[in-house]
RNA sequence: GUGGGUGUAGCUCAGCGGUUAGAGCAGUGGACUGUGGAUCCACGGGUCGGGGGUUCAAAUCCCCUCACCCACCCCA
């Protein structure tokens, strides 16, 4: 047997469904507040995320799926879309634009090991405001990333689920660096107390540290410097006048002195929404400004920007737990022929109805999904019925046409009704009489 | 990358050195030739994840490997 490749998924119904599901309520939101749908290639070249992510993150330094193509060319299966959309929007020269929204849905691939909601093959969805340096940008992509949820959970008729928005302001190039200098004062007197890793991050990435999870080093973190008390002043009014927007827009949020992410291309704002999950923790999205961005992939250009990204296979994780439901309310119909004979006029109803299915797609599409069976006896067809779960069987037998009817049952009420075959072509078209008649 | 757990029928699992590897559910056929879900009977179905080793004898013990689950790390 050859297996599919560790950390990826088949997704099979209902599954399958699910996911189409909420990928349609994602566009159809954010289409509302003027993001556009983006794609970009699954592989890029290696040097986006180095420059981008930084060559010092987990991402690049050990997650990265890295190949070479047949000319040697230095490729990676991208980790992530950020970095994608920016240097796309550079590439088709997007950028006097200062409104550019852009919203995308695709795989994302990561070398890590495998968890609950954890894959290396995931999907990643987001949205990303390009050109707009203000308060104002931070408060849209945070405001969409709540309301995106709500708008989901709403529709599987999940209320009431906990989710938390944290946030912090890591600074700019302006203070960044005061504050790191101060970090590295502060940690390196526990230097012998960190763990490895953050031994290594001391010299390579300090801001990192206040992000481990080590009891030891979060137990130093405690008392370190926090950057919101060194961001300069126009970081600091840039994150003040957000945090009063999203107050006064009822968004709950708590500030995350600890919040830095791992990815280097943030400045400013960063945010991720938590919620909990059989006591776990789970990061539902992150995202942040990342006004240095564009400048890294290319340094002739300096494009403000902020998004956020989520995960797909962590949301439908969420949502199978909160309502688990199995089927997605289409009405299932059974049409049946039920004769021995299997002589040719029998089947120009099934042929009818078939046809009248197709000419009246647009009408069903959504509400009914039709199947077809000949069988030699009644019982047969119910069997088949009852064992797909189907809720109506409309069959046809040679009692029907010697009576020149047909029948339709509701295999739930056991409610049965004939309708004159005259009728027949009227069927399809008005299914939803025809149902309303034989339920009444 | 580190640690723990698990791989036996389509599914859930039992068996943990000793006949020809089992159960429940599912499947197929029949009782039952036009009104389903029940019941009864019968039947089919397995490289015991893969490879190697120990042993008279391995699903069972040991080693390697692959995969899945969970946690750490990190992240979506």
């Amino acid at each position: 047997m050859i297996e599919r490749p560790r950390g990826t998924n088949d997704f099979i119904p209902p599954e399958s469904i699910l996911r189409e599901k909420i990928i349609k309520l994602i566009s159809e939101y954010l289409k509302i507040f003027g993001y556009k749908l983006i794609e970009t290639p699954i592989f890029e070249k290696s040097e986006l995320f180095k420059r981008s992510v930084g060559d010092t993150s987990d991402i690049v330094l050990k997650e990265m799926y890295e190949f070479k193509d047949k000319k040697g060319r230095d490729l990676v299966l991208r980790p992530e879309l950020t970095a994608s959309v920016v240097r796309a929007v550079i590439q088709n020269r997007l950028y006097n634009n200062n409104h550019l929204k852009f919203y995308y849905i695709g795989p994302i691939f990561r070398y890590e090991r495998p968890q609950l909601g954890r894959f290396r093959q995931a999907t990643q969805f987001g949205i990303e405001y390009l050109g707009n340096p203000s308060f104002l940008a931070d408060f849209e992509i945070i405001f969409l990333t709540q309301n995106l949820y709500r708008y989901i959970f709403n529709n599987f008729n999940i209320k009431n689920i906990e989710f938390k928005i944290h946030i912090n302001s890591i600074g700019c190039n302006n203070c960044r660096p005061n504050y790191k200098q101060k970090l590295y004062e502060y940690f390196v007197n526990y230097e012998k107390d960190l763990c490895q890793d953050c031994q290594k991050r001391l010299n390579s990435n300090v801001l990192r540290i206040l992000d481990c999870k080590n009891m030891v080093c979060r137990n130093i973190s405690l008392n370190a410097p926090k950057s919101v008390d060194y961001l300069c002043l126009e970081c600091k009014n840039h994150f003040e006048n957000l945090l009063n927007l999203l107050k006064m827009n009822n968004i709950n949020f708590v500030i995350d002195n600890y919040l830095v992410r791992g990815l280097d291309y943030y400045n400013r704002t960063v945010f991720e929404v938590k919620t909990i999950l059989d006591n776990n923790t789970i990061d539902l999205a992150g995202g942040g400004r990342y006004d240095y961005l564009a400048n890294f992939i290319d340094n002739n250009y300096n494009i403000a920007g902020c998004g956020f990204a989520g995960g797909l296979e962590r949301l439908t994780l969420i949502i199978n737990n909160y309502n688990p439901q199995k089927s997605f309310n289409m009405i299932k119909i059974l049409f049946s022929l039920i004769s021995e004979q299997k002589g040719l006029g029998i089947f120009k109803y099934l042929l009818s109805t078939i046809e009248n299915i197709n000419t009246n797609a647009n009408l069903l599409k959504d509400n009914y999904s039709f199947y077809f069976s000949i069988d030699n006896s009644l019982k047969s067809a119910l069997k088949l019925a009852n064992n797909m779960d189907l809720d109506y069987i409309i069959f046809i037998g040679e009692q029907e046409i010697e009576k020149n009817i047909f029948q339709i049952k509701n295999l739930k009420t056991g409610k049965q009704k004939e309708f004159s075959l005259n009728e027949i072509n009227l069927l399809v078209k008005n299914i939803n009489d025809f149902l309303d008649k034989l339920n009444r």
